[in-house]
This record gives structure tokens, C-alpha cells and sequence, in this order.
RNA sequence: GUCCCCGUAGCUCAGUCGGAUAGAGCGACCGCCUCCUAAGCGGUAGGUCGCAGGUUCGAAUCCUGCCGGGGACACCA
């Protein structure tokens, strides 16, 4: 007896009493006394059935033949409430499934629909920021969500290497590379004053001697751009490989430049009849799909604004066969999402495309202060330096636990704590736990790991701790599919949290000084195999809820 | 001014289809202790869910208005 069974069999019920087709959602109560799954479908059917709730309830429990198989009791609470108990053995049964399903258990069918997920696509212009750290844990974990329930996930990063900023970039590493052999030029205006553009001066300096400093050739800035764009490409690879983030694509925006897209586009919104000249400059009418305003696509010099590539890239992905495409982005582009729908819009794409999944700001406390902590003078806080400073999985952690449209506090102090109150830690000691019961049951009874659970006495597992942390492993797959469909990674941590959580406490229930009948290493054989059972499933969970945010699970804890 | 997001315990936050007495972690307070190796364990206190209306059997959740915080509103990217 599984939810799924007791729904159905609900269901099936409620036909006959005259309401076929209406939705039962069973769930876990909060409170352990309102049973082990309840429903409130007497309620929800009271207006449909023209009957109070109660009198709906007494009917369905009246109709539920008695001793189902599983079910132990079937209450009625509250203004119409269906509280089911159900027996230990039906219970325990999570505990085959997780054990047969192994490392894909939580994972759901799905039709492998392929899906774009585009994130990061930081401009290179510099090192990868906090932001760019949140996107990149975010873009990652929502694209293992989404293979986790079904889809077929390309995970794509976009280089804006064309444009102005780019034309600073290296306007800038020129004034640099001048000045590092002792010109007194002053940067830019507008040019970028860190210290990452000295060091791509000077390593230019170092491979290119002063041979560009009286530049006869006119290709000297073109030629420290592409170095420094390289350069900068290659550091922030090296931070997202160390942030264990892979893409399946760099899409470089130049390509569009390249072989005509961006053209191709102005064309296309040409014919689409949306476009207009007005103040020397040529305007598309976002208005009309939905934006504030309309928006200018060429510039009186004649170059276009970023709308045209923009456009022009979500077509490629349209035509590559993306019909859903995701796109992970700070929230302060929110204001680029109509212009851009909008641009698709006029070109024959759905409206509402792509998807935005929009994060907002991180910001670094240590005792309770905000601090910008970076290596690099007068530079903001890198994802490298935070990386440094706490640890890989540490700070994608952080970066999941809050939902993204919530402002994401981190907080040093926490991160940097190795004990329980850090919920990493929590998380995965509580699996090491796991594997160290495991490993001295093992030297033991090896055979103890591999055991068919289906012939143990799990029924005996019927603490209320185990009873509730049975079924606490059981939602792991609902919690996976409703995160993967909210775009919601932080619900993950918070399954792993509060499983952790249940864990820790019924191990130590267990503890020797305090109550032996409890140990996993029960001298009983048949209840010390049974809890070993139960300790492989939630090993299993635990790891598996791990990996799908990219964090090692750890067999044993080091001390760092 | 217009648009988007947020406002829940001292702090950081869950609470997505409207449901039972609004939850967790940290911190605080009170106990215990060295334990199936685990940088501890158990318990207690702590709330006008920003405010005011509305919808309904029922609202933290949906609707409207207001207040407060953040962001976006270029021929920038």
C-alpha cells in the first residue's frame, strides 16, 4: 500500500458516489496525530455533492472495505478531514523501493523533451562575481532537476564578446600595457579600473614585448582584445571547473555577427511589419507585444543595439529544435525580458519565450556586518575568492538554500562552522553516519549490505522516529519533481535539512547511554537487519539528494 | 511616476494546488554528557504572518488599496 495505491482506490470510490474525476491529493500531516496520510476531499466535494463535508467523509470511510490490505485505520477530524493510518509493513514498503531503485531513486519517466538552459553568460570582462556564482549553482541544479524528472537538458553559457563593452575592455589593457612601460596615459573614462586588467596588460607585456606600443600596423587593439578576452575566458572556466559546472555549449555572440544572423533578424522584423525610423533611428514596437515602450534596435551611428543579437540568439535556439528554453539571469535584467519576448513574439515564436528564472543579489556577512572581502585591491568579492574562502560545496550549497527571487544573505560565519549548525554539514555528516554503521556491520556481516529487503521483518520498524523518517524518504521523489517543476532548487536543501535532521535524532535515540533498544545494531538479528535496511535507504537518499546539487556525499568526515 | 520581486519568531528563512494548533535552523535560556568514530545530546521560551479591506465553510496563501525594502525603467551592456 502505496499513496499512489490509496489514491486510486479513493478514486474509484468517490465514482461511484457520483464524483468521478475529481482530484484527491493526499498528504502527510504535520502533526503525527492526524495519521500517517490524510485528505480533504470531503471538503473540497461538499459544494460539488451539495452534502457537509462530514457526511461525505463518513460515506467515503464507510465504503473503504474493511481490512484493506495496509491500511490500519481510517479517521475523520476536524470540519471533514480523511486521517488514514496505515500498518508498519505498508509503511516499510518505501523502504524495497528505494533500495531496488538504488542512485535513481527520486527520478521520474518524462518524454526526454529537450530543454535550453542558459546561464552564467558573464561577459568577459572580468572575473566571475557573486552573482554569476549564484547563477551558476542555480543554472546547474535546476538543469539536474530537470533531468531528474525527464527532460533532455543542454546547458548553455552565452559570451557577450561583441560591443562596446568589449571595445572598453581592451581600450583599457592598452592604457595598461602603455603605462607598464612608463607612458603617461590615462585609462578610459568608462574603463575598467581593477586589477584583473593590469595583469592581462602585463602578461600581454610578457609575451609581446613593446613591439604594440607605436602601433604601425592599426591591429594593435584588436590584438590585445582577443588576448585579453582569451585570457579572461580561460580564468573564469578555471572557476566554474573548479565550481564543477560543465556547459554543452559556449555560445559566442560574435558568431551572430559572423555569419549574419544579427542581419538576418533586422530583416525579419522588418518584414514582420513592426519596425519603424523615428530621430535617425530605427525602433521595433515592442509595445504592441507587451513591453512599456518601444525600444530602438539600430542607433543613429548605425549599430545595434543589444536587443538584435539578443533576438537573433534566441532564434538559434528556437530553430535548434529548444522548444522550452530557460533562461538564469540576475534580476536586474528583468527590464530586457518583454523587449526580447516581444522581439521573438513578431518573429513567430510563443509568447512567453524563453522562460526566466531571475535570482536576486548576494550579498557576505560576518557577524551580522556586510562585508566585501576580496584578494584583489579594490576589486568587488570573486566567486573565486568565496570559493577559497569556504569550499565548493559549501558555497553551492549557500547559493541553493534560498529561493531565487529571494535576496540570498550569506552568511561567513555559518559557512565557515564545520558542526551541525551548518546545514551542509548537518546533511552530510548525517550520510557519513550512515556509511559508518554500514561499514562496521559490514565487518561483521558483509551480507548485511546486499540483502534482498524484501524478506526482512521491516514491519518491526514501527518507532514513531523510524515510521516518520521512513516517509520522509518516500516524498524524495514528489519533493524532486515539484522543485523540478517550480524551478525551485531550495527545496532540495530543504528535503535534505529536515531528513538530516530526522536522521541525527533517531541515531542518537539509539546511543547506547541512552536507549540500546534503539541502536541500528540491534543485538536482535531480524530488527539489526531490518534498521540496517532502513539506514541503506537513507543513505541512498541522502546521496542522491546530494548529488542532484552537485555536493560530494561524503563516506567518511575529515577533518578540514 | 510606471513595472517586477520581497515583507512570517531576536536573526536567516520554509510554508507553489486556500485546510486542522503557522514550521525549521541559528541565537537565547534550562538540563545532560563523551556516546553504534563524528566537530555534542535533550528540552523550554519566543508570532497582531507589514497594515486595511474583500472573496469563502475556511486566507500567511487568492483579489484591491496603502506602507516599508530591493531592482528595472538609455540611441549602455
Amino acid at each position: 500500500m502505496q499513496r499512489d495505491d490509496l489514491k486510486t482506490l479513493l478514486e474509484g470510490i468517490l465514482a461511484e458516489m457520483g464524483a468521478p474525476e475529481h482530484a484527491v491529493h493526499l498528504e502527510r500531516p504535520r502533526d503525527p496525530a492526524h495519521g500517517d496520510l490524510a485528505t480533504n476531499v470531503a471538503m473540497t466535494l461538499a459544494s460539488r455533492l451539495r452534502r457537509p463535508p462530514r457526511a461525505i467523509a463518513e460515506e467515503l470511510r464507510d465504503r473503504i472495505p474493511a481490512g484493506h490490505p495496509g491500511i490500519r485505520a481510517v479517521e475523520i477530524a476536524g470540519p471533514g478531514f480523511l486521517n488514514f493510518r496505515l500498518t508498519s509493513g505498508a509503511i516499510a514498503e518505501t523502504i524495497v523501493r528505494i533500495l531496488r531503485e538504488g542512485e535513481v531513486f527520486g527520478r521520474g519517466p518524462g518524454e526526454g523533451r529537450k530543454v535550453n538552459i542558459e546561464f552564467v553568460s558573464a561577459n568577459p570582462t572580468g572575473l566571475l562575481h557573486l552573482g554569476h556564482g549564484r547563477q551558476a549553482a542555480l543554472g546547474d541544479a535546476i538543469a539536474s532537476l530537470l533531468e531528474w524528472t525527464g527532460w533532455d537538458v543542454h546547458r548553455e553559457f552565452y559570451y557577450n564578446d561583441a560591443g562596446r563593452q568589449i571595445e572598453r575592455l581592451a581600450e583599457s589593457v592598452r592604457a595598461r600595457y602603455e603605462q607598464h612601460f612608463g607612458r603617461e596615459v590615462e585609462l578610459p573614462e568608462d574603463g575598467y579600473h581593477g586589477s584583473t586588467v593590469r595583469e592581462i596588460a602585463e602578461a600581454f607585456a610578457d609575451v609581446e614585448g613593446d613591439r604594440w606600443l607605436d602601433d604601425e600596423s592599426g591591429h594593435g587593439l584588436e590584438v590585445m582584445r582577443e588576448f585579453a578576452v582569451d585570457r579572461l575566458r580561460a580564468e573564469q572556466d578555471r572557476d566554474l571547473n573548479a565550481f564543477g559546472v560543465r556547459f554543452n555549449l559556449y555560445f559566442l555572440e560574435s558568431s551572430l555577427y559572423e555569419d549574419g544572423r544579427v542581419d538576418r533578424t533586422v530583416e525579419a522584423l522588418r518584414a514582420s511589419g513592426n519596425v519603424y525610423e523615428k530621430d535617425g533611428a530605427t525602433w521595433f514596437a515592442s509595445s504592441r507585444f507587451g513591453d512599456q515602450k518601444d525600444r530602438v534596435m539600430i542607433k543613429s551611428d548605425g549599430s545595434a543595439t543589444y536587443f538584435l543579437p539578443d533576438v537573433a540568439y534566441h532564434i538559434t535556439k528556437w530553430e535548434r529544435g529548444f522548444e522550452d528554453a530557460i533562461n538564469v539571469q540576475g534580476a536586474d535584467h528583468h527590464g530586457t525580458v518583454a523587449r526580447v519576448r516581444a522581439g521573438l513574439q513578431a518573429l513567430g515564436l510563443p509568447e512567453g519565450y524563453p522562460e526566466y528564472v531571475l535570482h536576486q543579489m548576494v550579498t557576505v556577512e560576518r557577524d551580522g556586518q556586510e562585508v566585501k572581502f576580496s584578494k584583489r585591491a579594490g576589486d568587488y568579492t570573486t566567486l573565486r575568492d568565496l570559493i577559497e574562502e569556504v569550499g565548493t560545496d559549501v558555497t553551492r550549497y549557500f547559493f541553493l538554500m534560498r529561493k531565487p527571487e529571494a535576496h540570498l544573505v550569506f552568511d561567513l560565519d555559518q559557512a565557515l562552522d564545520q558542526s551541525d549548525t551548518n546545514p551542509v554539514y548537518k546533511v552530510k555528516y548525517a550520510h557519513a553516519r550512515m556509511c559508518s554503521i554500514l561499514r562496521k556491520a559490514a565487518a561483521d556481516d558483509a551480507e548485511f549490505l546486499t540483502v534482498d529487503p524484501q524478506g526482512l521483518a521491516l514491519e518491526r520498524l514501527d518507532h514513531p522516529a523510524e515510521r516518520e523518517l521512513i516517509q520522509q524518504l518516500g516524498s524524495f521523489p514528489d519533493v524532486v519533481a515539484r522543485a523540478a517543476e517550480a524551478r525551485a532548487p531550495h527545496l532540495i536543501c530543504e528535503v535534505l535539512e529536515q531528513t538530516a535532521g530526522q536522521v541525527n535524532a533517531w541515531y542518537h535515540a539509539g546511543n547506547p547511554s541512552r536507549d540500546p533498544e534503539l541502536a541500528v545494531l540491534h543485538p536482535d538479528p531480524e530488527l539489526r537487519s531490518a534498521r540496517l535496511a532502513l539506514t541503506r535507504a537513507v543513505r541512498t537518499v541522502l546521496a542522491n539528494g546530494l548529488g542532484l546539487l552537485g555536493l560530494e556525499a561524503p563516506e567518511r568526515m575529515v577533518r578540514a
